[in-house]
RNA sequence: GCCGACGUGGCGCAAUUGGCAGCGCACCUGUCUUGUAAACAGGGGGUUGGGGGUUCGAGUCCCCCCGUCGGCUCCA
C-alpha cells in the first residue's frame, strides 16, 4: 500500500494495541496458521478484513465450530467451481456448511454419477493446489442481477433479500447466500490475479483454498427441493465433508464405518431378530424368536413398572368404523397419513344398485380415540382421576414411500401408549411425576443422557384457548426445568391439539434419538364430550395427556440394538449363557449345569455341535452372548466351570453355584457386562 | 410422493463386448473331537425381485411393477 494512514487502536481479545492504519485482521494473526476468519465488533469477517479505529477483534480458528462451519462453507464453494468447470451449464442453488460437512445444491440436466464425485473431487484438489484466494466485493442488487443473469436461482435470492429477509432465513442454508444487509459476490483469484469464480455468498471464507487441505472428501450426491418445497423443482445436491485435518476427517470417517457395523437393519439379519420379508408389504416387521425374546422382556418389564405406577391395562382393536376418527379429527387432520378405508358389509342388486349401504372401517392410526371411549363408557368421578390407562397399541400408518426405513419408520408398530385423564388441578404434579418416571424407565433400558425438547403451539394450526395453551405450556415447562435436564425449545412444532415435551436420548456413540413424548391435549377430550362428575357435584372435562415412553417398540428396539451394538445386557439378552465343552465328553457334565440355570429361568444353550472347540468359541463370541460358560477336565473335576466374557477375558475354575449366582446377579440388576 | 442408485442360493459377493450361473460362510452327511475367534472330505440348495419386450441367445439391453438404499418433502 503506497499511503501509510496513522495508526489506528484496536482491541486484540480483549486487550488494546496501537497497529498500523490499513491494518487487516489476518494480519494480527499471521503466525497461527489455523485461524481462518475473524470476530470483529462480534461479527464474523474474512482474514482481509480491514480494521477501523476501536475495532474489537479476536481470531476464529479451525478448531472452534464457526471456524469449522467457515472452512466447509469454502468447501462448498470449491465444490461449485469445479462442478461449473466441468459442466458450464450448471446453475447454482445454495451451499452452505452443515453438521460435519456442506452440500450444495445444483440444476443439471443429468443427476450425478459416482463417477462424477471422483473427477469432483479431482478438480476440486486443482483448485486447492492453485491457492486461490477468495475475495470479497460489495455489490449492488441491480450489478448483481446483471452479473447472475445465468443464475436463475441466485437472482430468486437477490429479489428474497430485501423485502422478505424473513423468507430467506426460513429456508435452511439460505441466509448463507444472502444477508440482511449488503450483498456480496465472493471471486476466487487465482495467483497471478486472474478470477478463476465467483458466486454470490455472504461470507465469511477461508483465506486461500490452500486452508482446505486436503481433509474433505464427497460422500454422495440426492436430489432436493428447491428452497426446501416439493412444490418446487427438485435440484441436485451433492454432500461433501470437510475437516481441519486428515485424522480428523479419518476419526469422523471410522464413526461413519462404526455407526454402519451397529446398523439396526444389518444386526437383525446376523443376529437373526427380526425382518420384513417383501410378501407382508413395505414397512411391516416380523419378529423372529431371538427378537421376540428381548422385545418380550422389554415389553414385560415395561407392565410391570407401569403396575407399579398406577397405570390400568386396557386392549383395543386394530381397526374400526369411520365414524370414530371423525370424531377424533383424524380423518380431518391426517387421512393422508392413513391407510385407505376398507369398505364391508355393502350388497347390491343384480343391476348393481346398492340395496344395502356399507361401512367403511380403518386400521387405527393412534389408540387415543379408543381410550376416551373407555373413559366414556361410564360416568366417572373425580375420585377416579388421574385415570391412567395404559396399552401397548398396535398403529398402522400409510407412511410414504420414501420414508419407510428399518424398525425406525414404519408402516406398522406397537405404541407403548398411555393417556393418562386428569383435572386441571393434577395436571402440573402429573406432568413432574411423568417425566421422573420415563426418565427412571428410560436408564433401566441403558439410556442415560439425555436432554428435553419443548414444542410450543403452532399459530397456524391449534385448536383450543389461548389461556389453556399457555398454561399447559407453563406447566410442561416448570415440569421440564424441575428435572434438571436441559431444555430445548422448539417453537411451533407442537401437534395442533396441545404442547408436548420430547425426551432426546443420546446413545453410546453420540447419536441422538427423539424418545418419548409427552404431551398434554385439550382437544380430545371436548371432541368426546368427555366428563367426569367434581366434589361439588359439578360436571368437569377433564384434561388429557397422551404419553409414549418407547414412542414405538419397534424404533426402541432398533435404538437398543444400535446402542448396544448387538451386544446386549445379559437381561436383555436372546441367549444368555452358551455351554462350551472342551470335547463331547463334557456334554453331560455342561447339561447338568444348564438344568440349574433353566430352574431359575435363565436362557442357556449348549453347544453340541460337531464343531471343534476354537469354532465353538467363534461362533458363540460372533453371536454376541454375554456369558460362555467353558467345562473340560480340569473344570469337572474341582465341580467348576469357567467363563469367557465378551471382551474375551476369562475366569477358571469357578464352582457352579458362585457361576450361577454371578450370571443371576447380572441379569437382575440389569447391568451390561 | 419426488430424484438417483441398486436387486444373483439363508448371508456376503463374482460372472469380459449379450455366450455353460460361480465362490466363501451357513446348512446336510461322513470321518474326527481335551482348553479359548474357522478340523477335513463329500453333498444339497438359484426360473438371477416379478411381468413384458428386443435377440439365434438376456443376470447383462429396453419398458412397466415390487422392494431396498441414499437424500428431499413428511413424521398426528
Amino acid at each position: 500500500m503506497s499511503l501509510q494512514s496513522s495508526d489506528i487502536t484496536v482491541v486484540i481479545a480483549g486487550t488494546k494495541r496501537s497497529v498500523a492504519g490499513g491494518t487487516t485482521a489476518g494480519d494480527l494473526f499471521a503466525e497461527d496458521k489455523s485461524t481462518v476468519v475473524a470476530r470483529v465488533n462480534g461479527e464474523l469477517r474474512d482474514l482481509a478484513h480491514l480494521l477501523a479505529e476501536g475495532d474489537a477483534v479476536e481470531a476464529v480458528g479451525l478448531d472452534t465450530d464457526e471456524g469449522l462451519a467457515v472452512l466447509r462453507h469454502s468447501a462448498a464453494h470449491v465444490l461449485a467451481q469445479a462442478v461449473q468447470q466441468i459442466n458450464p451449464k450448471a446453475k447454482l442453488g445454495i451451499g452452505p456448511p452443515i453438521r460435519d460437512g456442506f452440500y450444495y445444491d445444483f440444476d443439471v440436466e443429468v443427476p450425478f454419477t459416482p463417477e462424477d464425485l471422483k473427477a469432483l473431487e479431482n478438480a476440486m484438489q486443482k483448485i486447492i493446489n492453485e491457492g486461490q484466494t477468495f475475495v470479497r466485493r460489495v455489490v449492488t442488487d441491480e450489478a448483481a442481477r446483471l452479473e447472475l443473469a445465468d443464475e436463475p436461482y441466485k437472482c430468486e435470492l437477490i429479489g428474497l433479500k430485501g423485502g422478505a429477509a424473513e423468507a430467506v432465513t426460513s429456508v435452511e442454508g439460505a441466509d448463507v447466500e444472502v444477508g440482511a444487509g449488503e450483498l456480496t459476490i465472493y471471486d476466487n483469484i487465482r495467483r497471478d490475479g486472474e478470477r478463476a469464480w465467483g458466486d454470490l455468498c455472504r461470507g465469511p471464507h477461508v483465506p486461500t483454498t490452500k486452508m482446505l487441505g486436503n481433509a474433505y472428501k464427497l460422500m454422495r450426491t440426492a436430489a432436493a427441493y428447491w428452497r426446501g418445497s416439493e412444490k418446487n423443482p427438485q435440484l441436485q445436491r451433492v454432500y461433501g465433508t470437510a475437516w481441519a485435518s486428515k485424522d480428523e476427517m479419518k476419526d469422523y470417517l471410522d464413526r461413519l464405518a462404526e455407526a454402519e457395523k451397529r446398523d439396526h437393519r444389518k444386526l437383525g439379519v446376523e443376529l437373526d431378530l427380526f425382518s420384513f420379508p417383501d410378501e407382508i408389504g413395505s414397512g411391516l416387521a416380523v419378529f423372529h424368536p431371538k427378537g421376540g425374546v428381548i422385545r418380550k422382556t422389554m415389553e414385560d418389564y415395561s407392565r410391570i413398572r407401569h403396575e407399579e405406577s398406577g397405570y390400568e391395562f386396557v386392549y383395543s382393536p386394530h381397526i374400526s368404523k369411520r365414524n370414530l376418527f371423525d370424531t377424533s379429527g383424524h380423518l380431518q387432520w391426517f387421512a393422508d397419513g392413513m391407510y385407505p378405508p376398507m369398505h364391508v358389509d355393502e350388497e347390491c342388486d343384480a343391476e348393481g344398485n346398492v340395496t344395502r349401504k356399507g361401512q367403511e372401517y380403518y386400521l387405527k392410526p393412534m389408540n387415543c380415540p379408543f381410550h376416551c371411549l373407555i373413559f366414556r363408557a361410564r360416568g366417572r368421578s373425580y375420585r377416579e382421576l388421574p385415570l391412567r390407562l395404559f396399552e401397548f397399541g398396535s398403529v398402522y400408518r400409510y407412511e410414504k414411500s420414501g420414508v419407510v426405513h428399518g424398525l425406525t419408520r414404519v408402516r406398522g408398530m406397537t405404541q407403548d401408549d398411555a393417556h393418562i385423564y386428569v383435572t386441571a388441578d393434577q395436571v402440573q404434579a402429573e406432568l413432574k411425576d411423568l417425566l421422573t418416571f420415563v426418565i427412571d424407565l428410560l436408564k433401566d433400558y441403558g439410556l442415560d443422557d439425555f436432554y428435553l425438547e419443548l414444542s410450543t403451539r403452532n399459530e397456524d394450526k391449534y385448536v383450543g384457548t389461548d389461556e389453556s395453551w399457555a398454561k399447559a405450556t407453563e406447566a410442561l415447562r416448570e415440569a421440564a426445568t424441575d428435572s434438571g435436564l436441559d431444555l430445548v425449545d422448539d417453537p411451533g412444532g407442537a401437534a395442533f391439539y396441545g404442547p408436548k415435551i420430547s425426551v432426546q436420548a443420546r446413545d453410546a456413540i453420540g447419536r441422538t434419538w427423539q424418545m418419548s413424548t409427552i404431551q398434554v391435549d385439550f382437544n380430545l377430550p371436548e371432541r368426546f364430550g368427555l366428563e367426569y362428575q367434581a366434589a361439588d357435584g359439578s360436571r368437569q372435562r377433564p384434561i388429557m395427556i397422551h404419553r409414549a415412553l418407547f414412542g414405538s417398540v419397534e424404533r426402541f428396539f432398533g435404538l437398543l440394538v444400535e446402542h448396544y451394538a448387538g451386544a446386549f445386557p445379559p437381561w436383555l439378552a436372546p441367549v444368555q449363557v452358551i455351554g462350551i465343552p472342551v470335547a463331547e465328553e463334557f456334554n453331560d457334565y455342561l447339561f447338568e449345569i444348564a438344568e440349574r440355570l433353566k430352574a431359575k429361568r435363565i436362557r442357556v444353550e449348549i453347544d453340541t455341535s460337531a464343531d471343534r472347540f476354537p469354532k465353538k468359541i467363534r461362533t458363540a463370541q460372533k453371536s454376541k452372548v454375554p456369558f460362555m460358560l467353558i467345562a473340560g477336565e480340569d473344570d469337572r473335576s474341582a465341580g467348576a466351570v469357567s467363563f469367557r466374557y465378551r471382551d474375551g477375558s476369562q475366569k477358571n475354575g469357578v464352582p457352579i453355584a458362585e457361576a450361577i449366582e454371578e450370571i443371576v446377579v447380572a441379569i437382575e440388576s440389569r447391568v451390561q457386562v
